[in-house]
DNA sequence: GGGGGGTGCTTATACGTATAAGCACTGGAT
DNA sequence: ATCCAGTGCTTATACGTATAAGCACCCCCC
């Protein structure tokens, strides 16, 4: 190669030198040639020839659930992005975002990433030993619930609901409404967070709603007031914050409304939105360390992506 | 390879079956036997290897700006990936986000990617070099204004301004004021936006503003009444709206308000929000587009990104 | 029956890399 | 003088792929 030509020395010595390879012995006087050629020449060295070579990437795929991202879900992988860099891999996003199972898996191996990160939804058994077979070291769902035989980066949604619903009850609402949304990528995380609504103890009565405001409108019609509203997240509770205004409801006068996310936006309703709030600060260093020991041949169980915390503000 | 020795060929065979390569001889027989055995085996092409022999890949690599994205850039993102997957690219995104120029440009080139997609902001003269020498045939600029030496996906920003303050000047509000975002990674194209709201021939009063209740409120008290005030975006709007709401001015009755993207829930406020809305339906195709005929070694020139439309509401 | 032109494959090679193995020195210790 | 143990490199190889070049066979034509 072209590096070593330039620095007079064979091309096994750049490369002990450019990976410092501990145990090899070459003159620092050498190094620095070698270093010096690199620079000059603006060497990058190629990925995948190393891949072939070494039979393993340092590459981590993140095959995105296919919903609209929030700044959650945005902000997460952003900060895992760091804490992967600082672990010496390379983080990339890969879309694609209609297909799933063997097929999807088949396109991810091409890329014979060291690890692959994807939504449940996506994976499959017959997925799963497709990117086994291609030599994908670790393999993680991320899902409310696991998939067979990976371990999984877990979302409690039912969390979501029973701590919502507690909050309701606490605040004098028996009466309690579960919006579910009837959008298709979301919906099972709406009927997952119903179940966590339900397991709280009282009776929950459960409302399909698409993003509408006729739908809403609709629904807010249907209230006799005093009810307990949870809203799925702040973009539904904003939308019903809009609907019971227009209906001349009073919030949390008739109504109370709870949401889950924290949205910026969420603040600047009148009034203001009590909403669940998940905390994910801890999840990028732990989703790093449990890809680096898949990675590394440990085995490892299941982790929680974010742990929940009631902000009351004044809608309920 | 071990799918030739199942099908009991030679790898080559294999190679001109699984490409199916034109004016290869190979009998429809030994055609299914391989394919048949590639079946079996799971076999997946090894897309570093492919890229190592030809000395290109299909591989686009899309390096986002370092700005939380809104349902708008996301939804770009999502369209532009079924688009080049239709052309026979693999879209990938690359996050490492706050890493620029010559050491950006490394990081990319290691995959040796056909083309690349980026942040101008992130594209240093230094880093194309670096880029060119690895072999990528396809740089692309995203940004506001283009970077020397590559076609470039141009947003106007100053469009926004102009059309927001020409919409206000038409609705009766001589007085203006444009909103500037003091956070880093926007205020770039705040100021894009306020010199496109200054060529509008009437005079505008720049206003920096965090994203910030206590902000907002101080500045709301800073108007006269009368104003229209051009917010950025929907979400400075929306901040807007809260704070003019607390201080008790009406809208539009004192105050007139116009956000840009047209956010989903920019239609829930009360009043509902005027806004500048981006039209990126065929910007997906046109980017396509732009890639593949770099990367065939055409020579193009710059694309712009959306078209824009002012959506009255109730705000102005 | 010998040549010519398909047809259906195989053999060989190069891409850029990491690393095992080897090779030529040098400087003691025996 | 001989051997040994470093030291500082080089040579050779394999990874999986695409493809040029070659080779054996068959059929047809003169």
């Amino acid at each position: 190669m072209d590096v070593a030509r330039a620095a007079g020395v064979s091309q096994a010595t750049v490369s002990y030198v450019l990976n410092d390879r501990p145990g090899s012995r070459i003159s620092e006087e050498t190094r620095a040639r070698v270093r010096d050629a690199a620079e000059r020449l603006g060497y990058v060295p190629h990925a995948g020839a190393r891949t072939l070579r070494t039979g393993s990437s340092g590459l981590v795929l993140v095959a995105l659930p296919d919903i609209p991202q929030g700044p959650l879900a945005t902000g997460l992988i952003e900060q895992l992005d760091r804490e992967l860099g600082g672990r010496g891999y390379t983080m990339v996003q890969y879309g694609a975002r209609d297909v799933k199972g063997v097929a999807a898996a088949k396109a991810w191996a091409e890329l014979r990433p060291a690890a692959v990160l994807a939504d449940v939804a996506r994976l499959t058994g017959a997925g799963i030993g497709v990117l086994r077979a291609a030599g994908v070291k670790a393999i993680i769902g991320m899902g409310s619930k696991g998939v067979g035989g990976v371990p999984s980066v877990l979302t409690d949604h039912e969390g979501v609901g029973a701590l919502a619903v507690r909050h309701l009850v606490e605040r004098g609402r028996p009466e309690i409404v579960a919006i579910v949304p009837r959008e298709e990528g979301i919906r099972p995380m709406g009927l997952e967070r119903l179940r966590g609504a339900r397991s709280a103890g009282v009776p929950v009565r459960a409302v399909d709603l698409a993003f509408d405001e006729d739908e809403a409108a609709a629904f807010v019609a249907s209230l006799s007031g005093g009810e307990g509203v949870f809203a799925y997240n702040d973009d539904y509770a904003m939308l019903l914050l809009a609907a019971l205004h227009d209906a001349g409801l009073g919030v949390p006068g008739d109504v109370a409304v709870v949401g889950c996310d924290d949205l910026p936006l969420s603040r600047l309703t009148r009034p203001r939105l009590t909403t669940v709030r998940p905390d994910l600060s801890v999840a990028p260093a732990s989703i790093a360390t449990l890809i680096d020991r898949l990675v590394r041949g440990e085995t490892c169980g299941d982790v929680g992506v974010w742990t929940l915390q009631l902000i009351g503000r004044d809608s309920t």
